[in-house]
DNA sequence: AAAAATATGTCAATAGTGCTGACATAATTT
DNA sequence: AAATTATGTCAGCACTATTGACATATTTTT
């Protein structure tokens, strides 16, 4: 692998700290590769993931709610969300109390499937932060937080 | 006395830290949402900015050193790069030692737009770092470069 | 009760970005 | 001279995203 310089670069008299855009940069794509070796066993791709992962965090989120998480058209996700449901990863009930809604549920199967995919990434954010220093837990979790929005 | 962790939040009894994976989600979510609103009107998406930021970043690199930083096939870059020289924003020139070689360099037209998809980028990384706390840049460098490889 | 709005589903068409495999050319190395 | 390397190109395919249109059931508003 090239190594990432930490050179200032030809334009370094603009401010922009090009050094962490790239480093994120990295850090995504070696955090989301993680994950695409298992769900290639399974024929599915970054956007099952997602959806699983979702639902498995917050069971019973509408499909509205999705959408809104995950920002992408009710077309995108009809695709992966389908496969989920017919593969038995994920449950829908007609909601209670509106029944236009359908609430999604994770299966056992499908909360097997988001702990498995969940483990090599939280394994990867752990011996990272260990490299971190003091308090590196609660600083990485705050940028993260204030990154969004 | 209540000793100072460093524990991840656990919402279950698995271990794993889904809140900083989610975090983690949805910043780069965000952080990539900046630059794509500028991309469109060029005509171009992700795969074009990551391609301008690495030749604005290491001008003179060559194709396959390219192809190494952005872990994609031949073909894949072949498209987004053809495109970038036909709107003048990269050029490419002979090696000087291998003639195989095409060195890559951005032209002024590549280098100003690479500094204006990254302003807002690096906007968001500042806002964010100053939310942080005391030391909050080092730790989020140390963090984001162990995350990968 | 009728009309409007909402939540969801589905169809058709398209774009961007990734992939594999095959093959070609020019230049360099063995 | 032969093998290897760097690059380019062609054909075809997969996944994930898009927009726009339309359908159904249900809830809310008038």
């Amino acid at each position: 692998m090239i190594p990432v310089t930490d050179e200032p670069t030809l334009s370094d008299d603009t401010g922009i700290d090009f050094m962490l855009i790239e480093a994120f940069f990295f850090a995504y794509r070696d955090f989301t590769a993680d994950a695409d070796a298992i769900l290639e066993t399974y024929g599915f791709g970054r956007a099952h993931h997602r959806v699983l992962h979702f639902v498995n965090r917050r069971p019973g989120l509408t499909v509205a709610e999705l959408l809104e998480i995950l920002r992408i058209t009710k077309q995108s996700l009809a695709r992966v969300l389908k496969q989920l449901i017919d593969s038995g990863h994920i449950e829908q009930v007609t909601g209670p109390k509106d029944k236009r809604q359908r609430k999604l549920y994770p299966t056992e199967k499908g909360r097997n499937l988001a702990l498995n995919l969940a483990m090599p990434q939280s394994r990867r954010i752990n011996t990272a932060l260990q490299q971190t220093g003091v308090g590196g837990h609660s600083q990485v979790e705050a940028f993260l937080k204030a990154m969004v929005g």
